[in-house]
DNA sequence: CTGAAAGCGCTTACAG
DNA sequence: CTGAAAGCGCTTACAG
């Protein structure tokens, strides 16, 4: 029932590997020949069987993306969307598809992971996030098999990876604070395993050292990505004598439970603290007042991720390991002017 | 050097037939055998290579998903993550993958789909969206191909769906509004054309009329799925003489922008007037007040929606079409009474 | 420029 | 309970 490369090759009158070189465009094929056969394949509905096509040149024009587990799922679902419509954008114009799946424990992952690999189902595979000894980076390095990952991996230098530079955007930040006069400045960072958390936290201290400004442990606070996690902190922070004038928070969702606590401390946002947090996801427009946040590209990230693997893929050869994204101060009206 | 059947048949000192009947657990093969060939099989570390299996059984053991157009993601990508989610984890506990693609325009969609049906790729389509005239839709009928909506379809009523009862959902909202003693109640809905927007308007007059209160045209906005939408839309309706103690908003985000348009014209929620919107998305609970609003189970949807498909799929008959997932009020402090 | 043939790795009637 | 053989729909050296 199918139409087959065979049914079209008997109707063209030519064999079945002639179809098969129109399908490819091959070079040395005539322009007569290819023209009819492409005819026919349009008048009978030809689509090529990807599976045949798959099992012989050991290619399956698929990426895969393993789903996080629950446990990490916090932090990752509200930059989700964004990620794999850039992903997919990129891979789709290449003729490329996405696969997806998931895996409850870390040994599902892997399992996964195995599934797709030597299944044949991938030609290769997006990570979307990393953390301190990750197993599937040292299981794909150690296959061999084409990745990248979104993110930084603090063992790995070697691999394919797509970032922001968040020391720099940490540091930016940082400095915008002070050009606005500020010298007591807080950090709220997240988990300190994260890897991203650790950048930000880089840039904020080197910005401090450079322009002579105290470092006070007390203003720091590690978390979660959690909006409670922010809410919490601000009882601390607002109770101190010397309290900060300015907080950078690590995450919007985050920053929005700091601007909750404040408020319900009754502080007011920027007279009282200025406020500046990273992701730049939708919310931060939608806060009172509206949060000034760093742009990291979501979209971009996904992009970029996708089309750096492909060209790993197709061309075999990089022309840089680590991909850095542009990351972009969004100035709203959430910091103020100090003397 | 891809471990197959072969070497595993020749290792084990059986023939390829005996292991493939081992792999698909076949009735009629000796424990014994079984067991060794299995044992072998982890020793080589051998994986079943998809695409030849997928070759010759027709089946792909991957559902399908099309990204739908920008211009309808602005709604869709609050739920995507989640929805996805829901999707992926139900299909990999049935041993299915998912695989995603897009479309810049229609016509992209609809290749995407030929190639996703007639290469092989999937054996079930899941659609996230319907709208009136959908093609997808009328396309896979003509092509007796398995697939389920999420959501209605006004023209198709004996295809397979998962949806909440939106009609129902509506009317128990206005009648929860009612009971606190409000008698003027608005509506903000979304854009008409949408299955969902004619269903809670629907639900919304029934209840008024049931109650014999009466349905005032002004006091009726129809916006898109954005903040700005019930931003705007509330200078017209907090100028009306007669104007509404309550509002029924069609989803979350234009809420939040009514939540706002109300507060800068110097009005109060719910003091002065009531909110109760739709879809609990997490923003809902993050405003001031947090917003009383509907939970429709975006994650149960396309739960059900990849279970209902791989039930239609594998045991080729349904209980039923149209799958209800049931909806909560999530009375939060948006809702006043009044007197 | 084109064809005949082998083969990719699996499954499944058909025999025994 | 197990094996030999054919075949799924394609690609690609090898010839010509």
């Amino acid at each position: 029932m199918q139409v087959t490369i065979k049914d079209v090759a008997k109707k063209a009158g030519v064999s079945p590997s002639t179809v098969s070189r129109v399908i490819s465009n091959h070079p040395r094929i005539s322009p007569k020949t290819s023209a009819k056969v492409k005819q026919i394949m349009e008048e009978m509905g030809y689509h090529p069987n990807l599976a045949a096509k798959s099992l012989v040149s050991k290619k399956s024009n698929t990426l895969g993306v393993i789903l996080h587990r629950p446990a990490e799922e916090l932090f990752l679902n509200l930059f989700f969307s964004e990620f794999i419509r850039g992903i997919v954008t990129q891979a789709t114009r290449s003729g490329y598809d996405l696969l997806m799946t998931s895996g409850a424990t870390e040994k599902d992952e892997m399992e996964a992971m195995t599934r797709f690999i030597k299944g044949g189902r991938v030609d290769g595979i997006i990570l979307l996030s990393s953390r301190n000894g990750d197993g599937m980076v040292n299981y794909l390095r150690s296959q061999q098999f084409p990745f990248v990952l979104i993110g930084r991996s603090n063992e790995h230098d070697d691999i394919l990876s797509v970032d922001n530079d968040n020391v720099q955007a940490a540091y930016d930040v940082t400095k915008y604070l002070i050009s606005l006069g500020h010298t007591r400045i807080g950090f709220v960072s997240g988990p300190p395993q994260l890897v991203v958390s650790q950048d930000r936290m880089e840039g904020y201290k080197q910005a401090l050292q450079e322009f002579g400004l105290p470092l006070r442990s007390h203003w720091i606070v590690e978390g979660e990505f959690l909006q409670e996690s922010g809410y919490r902190a601000m009882s601390m922070i607002m109770g101190l004598s010397d309290r900060p004038t300015a907080l950078i928070v690590t995450d919007d969702l985050v920053a929005y439970g700091v601007l909750k606590g404040i408020t319900e401390l009754g502080f007011h946002v920027p007279d009282d603290i200025s406020l500046f947090s990273f992701n730049n996801i939708s919310i931060s427009e939608l806060t009172t007042p509206p949060l000034s946040s760093v742009d990291i590209g979501i979209y971009q990230l996904g992009y970029t991720a996708s089309q750096t693997l492909l060209r790993d893929i197709q061309e075999n050869h990089r022309e840089q390991n680590r991909i850095i994204i542009p990351h972009r101060l969004m100035i709203r009206q959430s910091c103020a002017r100090v003397d």
